[in-house]
DNA sequence: AACAAGCGCTAACAATCGTTAGTTTTGGCA
DNA sequence: TGCCAAAACTAACGATTGTTAGCGCTTGTT
């Protein structure tokens, strides 16, 4: 019994997981106001209906989403040690990281991006505080390497937000490249967010 | 009677911009799906109905706001002359532009860059052709730079995606601040972007 | 005073929304 | 084979969607 109950569970899980990413897919390209139950279900060749065998509504689906993503985020930043790396090899595993998350779940982090505004009470105040988390983390990262003389004496403001809105919507650059010209992101983005391009 | 029509259609068309740009509001804080006719009357204090007096369809309204920023760009960057500015003052043109259209047109820059995906046929392709024609410009520009040896030997697409991208969403930085901090961003900014941050 | 146009209104339409209730089908284990 | 639960189904609900038809008030011109 116990094993069954186990087996069962593990089928709903990943039925469940089924549908989440579905709907990652569909929020991505639609927007998760455009995508309705009825087409979220097609596109699993059921019913509207049976998807609450699985799910309990359509923001349950969208925080699972968003939230997974998000913490995904803040426990890498947050696993960056303060002083064995230097500030540009802290920045570079950041940037990595942002790369890694952008190819293992692309219509998730588009369906963050785009629909956490969607999200309710709790759950946006989650989001809300998981974001800023993160923000504060690596504010603080370029705060000290300013301070270190390792970063250049710019607004840290707008480091911080052309840092992150650049790396946040990789997104939309990854769903046009193939797998080999994610080598060469991995090589020039951290150059180009770095060193700038002017010779 | 002439005079008459004329005098109506300019009422007119106060009553349809000022629908325009509380229309844009609105999809900038909630999304194009999510806004219905009904919120939108309701914000204009007047009934749903009545809108059609002055526009055609919800369609109609966002054709209108994304249109209109879209060609501001393509107009601006086809005015940069080919040779009598350096690589550098180019990109610090098409940046102070960027600057200047998030501060004036805040709500339907957003609405453009959210919303696009929910124009339909014509508006759509005419979108798409105005983006096109805006990176196919800024993408040329690079490339003459980089020939010329004023640009850095870094993967074209990567930095035309870091910079549109940073440029593009500029709208979401600027509703926290304060004009106060806009310069600090017009100097600042194109740094950032042209040179890096690493000393 | 009569007219016309602009612009608001109410009422209604067909379609679609997320979700629930209750029923039938399915597939694996006793 | 018979049982049971998982997971599909049909039908329906109340609410909301974009939009149209038609009416009436206001305002300025003839």
């Amino acid at each position: 019994m116990s094993y069954l109950a186990f087996s069962n569970n593990i089928m709903n899980q990943n039925r469940q997981q089924e549908i989440i990413n579905a709907a990652a897919l569909l929020f991505q390209e639609k927007g998760f106001s455009a995508v309705s139950m009825r087409d979220l279900a097609a596109h699993l060749n059921i019913k509207a209906a049976s998807l609450y065998n699985h799910i309990s509504s359509k923001q349950e689906i969208l925080a699972s989403i968003v939230l997974q993503v998000a913490e995904e985020f803040t426990t890498h930043i947050n696993a960056i040690s303060p002083d064995d790396l230097t500030t540009q090899q802290k920045l570079e595993a950041i940037i990595q990281n942002h790369i890694d998350i952008t190819i293992r779940l692309t219509n998730k982090l588009a369906c963050m991006n785009n629909d956490w505004i969607h999200l309710e009470n709790e759950n946006k105040e989650k989001y809300r505080h998981l974001r800023n988390t993160y923000e504060d983390k690596f504010r603080a990262i370029l705060k000290e390497g300013k301070e270190k003389g390792e970063v250049k004496d710019v607004d840290l403001e707008i480091i911080v937000f052309s840092f992150l809105t650049t790396l946040r919507t990789l997104y939309l650059w990854y769903t046009k490249k193939t797998s080999v010209e994610v080598e060469i992101l991995q090589r020039d983005l951290p150059k180009t967010l770095l060193n700038g391009i002017i010779s």
